[in-house]
DNA sequence: ATGCCACCTTCAAGGTGA
Protein backbone atom coordinates (compact mmCIF):
# COMPACT_ATOMS: atom_id res chain seq x y z
CA UNK A 1 0.00 0.00 0.00
CA UNK A 2 0.95 3.17 -1.07
CA UNK A 3 0.64 6.55 1.70
CA UNK A 4 1.27 10.04 1.04
CA UNK A 5 1.55 13.30 2.56
CA UNK A 6 0.90 16.30 0.96
CA UNK A 7 0.86 19.88 2.40
CA UNK A 8 -1.52 21.46 -0.68
CA UNK A 9 -1.81 24.66 0.59
CA UNK A 10 -6.08 24.87 0.19
CA UNK A 11 -7.99 21.83 -1.17
CA UNK A 12 -9.92 23.72 -3.37
CA UNK A 13 -7.76 25.74 -5.65
CA UNK A 14 -5.21 23.06 -5.93
CA UNK A 15 -8.67 20.38 -7.04
CA UNK A 16 -7.54 20.15 -10.36
CA UNK A 17 -3.36 19.57 -9.73
CA UNK A 18 -4.61 17.01 -6.73
CA UNK A 19 -6.48 14.98 -8.78
CA UNK A 20 -4.64 15.17 -11.89
CA UNK A 21 -1.66 13.73 -9.66
CA UNK A 22 -4.01 11.26 -7.92
CA UNK A 23 -4.86 9.53 -11.50
CA UNK A 24 -0.77 9.61 -12.22
CA UNK A 25 0.20 7.85 -8.58
CA UNK A 26 -3.00 6.92 -7.50
CA UNK A 27 -2.01 6.25 -3.58
CA UNK A 28 -3.60 4.02 -1.50
CA UNK A 29 -4.08 6.88 0.93
CA UNK A 30 -3.08 10.81 0.93
CA UNK A 31 -2.63 12.16 4.30
CA UNK A 32 -3.23 16.13 3.35
CA UNK A 33 -2.24 19.27 4.91
CA UNK A 34 -3.55 23.12 4.88
CA UNK A 35 -6.80 22.11 3.08
CA UNK A 36 -7.82 25.66 4.21
CA UNK A 37 -11.41 25.11 4.45
CA UNK A 38 -14.34 24.20 6.42
CA UNK A 39 -15.84 20.30 6.80
CA UNK A 40 -18.84 21.14 4.40
CA UNK A 41 -16.54 22.59 1.57
CA UNK A 42 -14.34 19.81 1.66
CA UNK A 43 -14.75 18.46 -2.36
CA UNK A 44 -15.95 14.92 -1.41
CA UNK A 45 -17.28 13.92 -4.17
CA UNK A 46 -14.17 14.72 -6.87
CA UNK A 47 -12.49 12.49 -4.50
CA UNK A 48 -15.46 9.88 -3.53
CA UNK A 49 -15.50 9.24 -7.44
CA UNK A 50 -11.70 8.24 -7.22
CA UNK A 51 -12.76 5.19 -4.85
CA UNK A 52 -11.27 7.47 -1.93
CA UNK A 53 -13.00 7.30 1.61
CA UNK A 54 -13.09 10.85 3.46
CA UNK A 55 -12.34 11.96 6.87
CA UNK A 56 -11.90 15.49 7.17
CA UNK A 57 -10.73 18.16 9.87
CA UNK A 58 -11.26 21.57 8.68
CA UNK A 59 -11.69 25.00 9.88
CA UNK A 60 -12.42 28.34 7.99
CA UNK A 61 -9.63 29.80 6.18
CA UNK A 62 -6.59 28.03 7.68
CA UNK A 63 -4.76 24.95 8.09
CA UNK A 64 -7.44 21.65 8.09
CA UNK A 65 -6.42 18.36 7.94
CA UNK A 66 -7.90 15.41 6.56
CA UNK A 67 -7.33 11.66 5.23
CA UNK A 68 -8.17 10.09 2.49
CA UNK A 69 -8.28 6.11 1.88
CA UNK A 70 -9.45 3.46 -0.11
CA UNK A 71 -9.47 1.28 3.00
CA UNK A 72 -12.97 1.38 5.04
CA UNK A 73 -12.09 4.23 8.01
CA UNK A 74 -13.04 2.25 11.08
CA UNK A 75 -12.22 5.14 13.34
CA UNK A 76 -11.23 8.93 13.46
CA UNK A 77 -10.56 11.71 16.11
CA UNK A 78 -9.52 15.12 14.88
CA UNK A 79 -8.09 16.10 18.70
CA UNK A 80 -4.55 15.70 20.00
CA UNK A 81 -4.88 14.70 23.82
CA UNK A 82 -4.16 17.60 26.05
CA UNK A 83 -5.86 20.30 23.11
CA UNK A 84 -9.06 21.30 24.85
CA UNK A 85 -7.77 24.90 24.35
CA UNK A 86 -6.73 24.46 20.86
CA UNK A 87 -9.01 25.78 18.46
CA UNK A 88 -6.53 24.61 15.54
CA UNK A 89 -7.43 22.21 12.95
CA UNK A 90 -3.95 20.75 12.97
CA UNK A 91 -4.61 17.30 13.77
CA UNK A 92 -6.41 13.66 12.52
CA UNK A 93 -6.07 10.14 13.16
CA UNK A 94 -7.34 7.21 11.50
CA UNK A 95 -8.03 3.48 12.03
CA UNK A 96 -7.70 2.03 8.43
CA UNK A 97 -9.39 -1.36 7.63
CA UNK A 98 -6.84 -3.01 5.17
CA UNK A 99 -6.70 -6.34 3.97
CA UNK A 100 -3.93 -7.49 6.42
CA UNK A 101 -5.50 -5.78 9.35
CA UNK A 102 -5.88 -2.48 11.07
CA UNK A 103 -2.98 0.23 10.51
CA UNK A 104 -3.57 3.74 12.26
CA UNK A 105 -2.54 6.84 10.12
CA UNK A 106 -2.12 10.50 11.24
CA UNK A 107 -1.97 13.61 9.02
CA UNK A 108 -0.22 16.02 10.74
CA UNK A 109 0.04 20.13 10.20
CA UNK A 110 2.30 21.26 12.59
CA UNK A 111 2.66 24.83 13.61
CA UNK A 112 4.90 26.81 11.77
CA UNK A 113 6.21 28.39 14.67
CA UNK A 114 7.56 31.95 13.50
CA UNK A 115 8.74 34.25 14.99
CA UNK A 116 11.13 32.43 17.41
CA UNK A 117 10.63 35.00 19.76
CA UNK A 118 6.93 35.21 20.18
CA UNK A 119 3.82 33.09 21.47
CA UNK A 120 3.82 31.10 18.29
CA UNK A 121 7.02 29.55 19.33
CA UNK A 122 5.86 28.34 22.48
CA UNK A 123 2.87 26.90 21.23
CA UNK A 124 4.95 25.25 18.49
CA UNK A 125 6.77 23.69 21.27
CA UNK A 126 3.68 22.53 23.21
CA UNK A 127 2.22 21.15 20.48
CA UNK A 128 4.96 19.00 19.74
CA UNK A 129 5.57 17.81 23.30
CA UNK A 130 1.61 16.81 23.47
CA UNK A 131 2.06 15.11 19.81
CA UNK A 132 4.99 13.28 21.62
CA UNK A 133 3.12 11.90 24.51
CA UNK A 134 0.24 11.04 22.46
CA UNK A 135 2.81 9.27 20.14
CA UNK A 136 4.22 7.41 22.88
CA UNK A 137 0.52 5.96 24.20
CA UNK A 138 -0.01 4.95 20.67
CA UNK A 139 3.03 3.26 20.12
CA UNK A 140 2.71 1.22 22.64
CA UNK A 141 -0.11 -0.17 21.32
CA UNK A 142 2.35 -2.14 18.97
CA UNK A 143 0.51 -1.35 15.81
CA UNK A 144 1.25 -0.25 12.50
CA UNK A 145 1.27 3.42 13.14
CA UNK A 146 2.14 6.04 10.12
CA UNK A 147 2.06 9.78 11.38
CA UNK A 148 2.57 11.50 8.19
CA UNK A 149 2.71 15.37 7.60
CA UNK A 150 3.68 18.56 7.77
CA UNK A 151 6.27 18.67 10.28
CA UNK A 152 7.59 22.26 9.56
CA UNK A 153 11.31 21.13 11.50
CA UNK A 154 14.39 21.42 9.29
CA UNK A 155 15.88 18.12 11.50
CA UNK A 156 19.60 17.73 9.52
CA UNK A 157 21.67 20.48 8.07
CA UNK A 158 21.62 19.07 4.60
CA UNK A 159 17.81 19.15 5.11
CA UNK A 160 18.17 22.96 3.72
CA UNK A 161 20.12 24.40 0.77
CA UNK A 162 21.88 27.01 3.00
CA UNK A 163 22.05 26.61 7.18
CA UNK A 164 23.10 30.18 7.17
CA UNK A 165 19.71 30.93 5.46
CA UNK A 166 17.53 29.20 8.20
CA UNK A 167 19.80 30.03 11.45
CA UNK A 168 17.31 32.25 12.87
CA UNK A 169 14.06 30.60 11.86
CA UNK A 170 11.54 28.70 13.98
CA UNK A 171 11.64 25.56 11.56
CA UNK A 172 15.46 25.00 12.74
CA UNK A 173 15.83 26.22 16.28
CA UNK A 174 17.85 24.03 18.16
CA UNK A 175 14.85 23.15 20.71
CA UNK A 176 12.48 22.31 17.65
CA UNK A 177 15.06 19.64 16.60
CA UNK A 178 15.58 18.19 19.99
CA UNK A 179 12.12 18.04 20.20
CA UNK A 180 11.92 16.03 16.57
CA UNK A 181 14.72 13.59 18.33
CA UNK A 182 12.55 13.01 21.57
CA UNK A 183 9.79 12.49 19.34
CA UNK A 184 11.92 9.77 17.01
CA UNK A 185 13.40 8.53 20.43
CA UNK A 186 9.97 7.24 21.59
CA UNK A 187 10.30 4.43 19.07
CA UNK A 188 9.96 5.66 15.36
CA UNK A 189 11.69 5.74 11.95
CA UNK A 190 11.67 8.36 9.90
CA UNK A 191 10.89 6.64 6.53
CA UNK A 192 13.00 8.66 4.27
CA UNK A 193 16.21 8.36 6.47
CA UNK A 194 15.72 4.53 6.59
CA UNK A 195 14.99 3.96 2.92
CA UNK A 196 17.20 6.80 0.91
CA UNK A 197 18.54 9.17 3.16
CA UNK A 198 20.16 11.33 -0.17
CA UNK A 199 21.16 14.96 1.38
CA UNK A 200 19.14 17.92 -0.58
CA UNK A 201 15.99 16.25 -1.68
CA UNK A 202 13.36 18.91 -0.69
CA UNK A 203 9.69 18.42 0.08
CA UNK A 204 9.29 22.49 0.17
CA UNK A 205 10.25 25.67 -2.26
CA UNK A 206 8.33 28.81 -1.19
CA UNK A 207 6.91 30.82 -4.08
CA UNK A 208 8.86 34.03 -3.32
CA UNK A 209 12.59 34.68 -5.00
CA UNK A 210 12.36 32.29 -7.31
CA UNK A 211 13.60 29.35 -4.97
CA UNK A 212 12.14 26.79 -7.04
CA UNK A 213 14.22 27.64 -9.70
CA UNK A 214 17.14 28.18 -7.72
CA UNK A 215 16.82 25.18 -6.10
CA UNK A 216 16.64 26.99 -2.48
CA UNK A 217 14.27 24.28 -1.16
CA UNK A 218 13.76 22.62 2.79
CA UNK A 219 12.70 18.71 3.71
CA UNK A 220 10.04 19.42 6.39
CA UNK A 221 7.25 16.62 5.11
CA UNK A 222 8.45 13.88 7.41
CA UNK A 223 6.68 10.48 7.88
CA UNK A 224 7.44 8.46 10.74
CA UNK A 225 6.54 4.74 11.33
CA UNK A 226 6.02 2.39 14.40
CA UNK A 227 8.36 -0.55 14.29
CA UNK A 228 5.79 -2.70 13.20
CA UNK A 229 5.04 0.09 10.28
CA UNK A 230 9.18 0.38 9.98
CA UNK A 231 9.40 -3.69 9.52
CA UNK A 232 7.17 -3.75 6.23
CA UNK A 233 8.47 -0.31 4.51
CA UNK A 234 9.66 -1.21 0.91
CA UNK A 235 10.52 2.05 -0.26
CA UNK A 236 9.84 5.91 -0.29
CA UNK A 237 9.96 8.53 -2.75
CA UNK A 238 9.51 12.04 -2.87
CA UNK A 239 6.77 13.53 -5.91
CA UNK A 240 9.15 16.44 -7.08
CA UNK A 241 7.35 17.08 -10.51
CA UNK A 242 4.41 18.25 -8.56
CA UNK A 243 5.71 21.16 -8.45
CA UNK A 244 6.39 22.48 -11.37
CA UNK A 245 2.72 21.55 -12.29
CA UNK A 246 0.10 24.38 -12.96
CA UNK A 247 -0.89 26.04 -9.73
CA UNK A 248 1.45 24.16 -7.70
CA UNK A 249 1.55 23.86 -4.06
CA UNK A 250 4.57 25.12 -2.22
CA UNK A 251 4.63 21.58 -1.13
CA UNK A 252 5.14 18.13 -2.55
CA UNK A 253 3.77 14.67 -1.67
CA UNK A 254 6.29 12.18 0.15
CA UNK A 255 5.54 8.91 -0.25
CA UNK A 256 6.16 5.25 1.57
CA UNK A 257 5.35 1.88 -0.13
CA UNK A 258 4.50 -0.41 2.61
CA UNK A 259 4.52 -4.20 2.06
CA UNK A 260 0.35 -4.23 3.75
C1' DA B 1 16.60 45.20 -0.73
C1' DT B 2 12.78 42.46 -3.24
C1' DG B 3 10.43 39.00 -6.01
C1' DC B 4 4.49 34.57 -3.96
C1' DC B 5 0.13 32.77 -2.81
C1' DA B 6 -4.44 31.96 -0.43
C1' DC B 7 -8.17 33.64 2.30
C1' DC B 8 -10.67 37.06 4.85
C1' DT B 9 -13.62 41.33 4.74
C1' DT B 10 -16.71 43.07 1.70
C1' DC B 11 -16.12 44.96 -3.98
C1' DA B 12 -10.55 46.94 -3.39
C1' DA B 13 -7.09 46.60 -1.40
C1' DG B 14 -5.04 45.74 2.89
C1' DG B 15 -4.33 42.32 6.93
C1' DT B 16 -2.87 37.66 8.26
C1' DG B 17 -0.42 33.51 7.77
C1' DA B 18 3.67 31.24 6.56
Amino acid sequence: MKIASWNVNSVRTRLPTILKWLEDAHPDVIAMQEIKCQDEQFPRTEFEDMGYNIAVHGQKSYNGVAILSRYPIEESTNTLPGDDLDDQARYIETVLGTDTGPVRVASIYLPNGNPKDGGKFTYKLEWMRRLRAHAKALRAHEEKLVLAGDYNVIFRDEDCWDVAAWADDALYAAEVRDEFAALMWEGFTDAYMAKDGQPHQYTFWDYQRGCWQRGHGIHIDHILLSPQAADILQGVEIAKDTRAMDKPSDHVPIIVELDA
